[in-house]
DNA sequence: TTATTAGTCTATTAAAATGGTAGGGAATAC
DNA sequence: GTATTCCCTACCATTTTAATAGACTAATAA
């Protein structure tokens, strides 16, 4: 499952893709609107703005922007960002792996079907963007 | 990801299902053969058990034994009772299903992409079983 | 230049989940 | 009846999750 972080950045995401043409949303107003805690949502759209998909100002009319058209954020890349590996096993993660410790992955059937499952979801979450799931779109 | 208490389930059922015609197999020798300490295994294993994936016999030539032939057991049954939930979120899962706090899922996008997610997901789970994950089959 | 606004940053916390351990109890075989 | 083996309950340490607190910095307007 995602974790609440995740979930909560997918409503702000949308959120400020609904708003881009008001300019800078703040915080607070997501917060209010989406009904997400307002330090936890800090925290979260800080560690979005680190990662390239938000930008920000300060000050009076200030607050954060989406800095790419929502169409060019892929769902995979917010979920690895917050929660990490989409995979389900470490061994056949694309971007997180990490080796099997006590079985060989030549001749592991678990790593085959799990490698199917992997390849199943980034079909979907790849090819997908924020502009997706929005309301209106 | 799946937890380490689920891989290990993985790994205790194929050597299981590849020692069938040993009769009752020891924890211990799951435990050794496929390095996974003793008690956090027994724990598991007696969960399978109570979920009627396996069968055990105490005393001298006990063990643990799959009551079902590893056509039968399949991979989603094995993942759920043991990790839970196999969608991303608890408004798309068919099993674990919860309703979303703040968001209405009729006009909900990630909805909609999030129940493709799991269906990809099914699709494979749900069409594999034990044997099909085993080194011999 | 000062007050106000609004994001930045670090630390802390409480609760839950995870991974693992301990040890006695109960059933079975010999 | 004793050795064997699973059964059961409780416990523990660590990590993760979700959330909060508060001081700090930058931008703007008056």
């Amino acid at each position: 499952m995602l974790s609440k972080k995740t979930q909560y950045a997918f409503h702000a995401l949308t959120y400020l893709a609904e708003n881009q043409d008001k300019g800078p949303v703040l915080i607070s107003e997501i917060s209010e609107e989406r009904k997400i805690s307002l330090k936890f949502l800090e925290n979260i759209l800080l560690e979005l703005k680190k990662s390239g998909i938000l930008g920000s100002k300060k000050g009076k009319g200030g607050g954060y922007y989406l800095i790419k058209p929502p169409e060019e954020i892929g769902l995979a890349k917010i979920i690895r960002m917050l929660d990490g590996p989409i995979a389900l096993l470490p061994c056949v993660s694309l971007n997180y792996y990490e080796k099997c410790e006590n079985c060989q992955e030549e001749i592991c059937g678990l790593n085959v079907v799990m490698s199917e499952v992997r390849d199943n979801t980034l079909k979907v979450l790849e090819n997908k963007s924020l502009k997706d799931v929005l309301r209106e779109h």
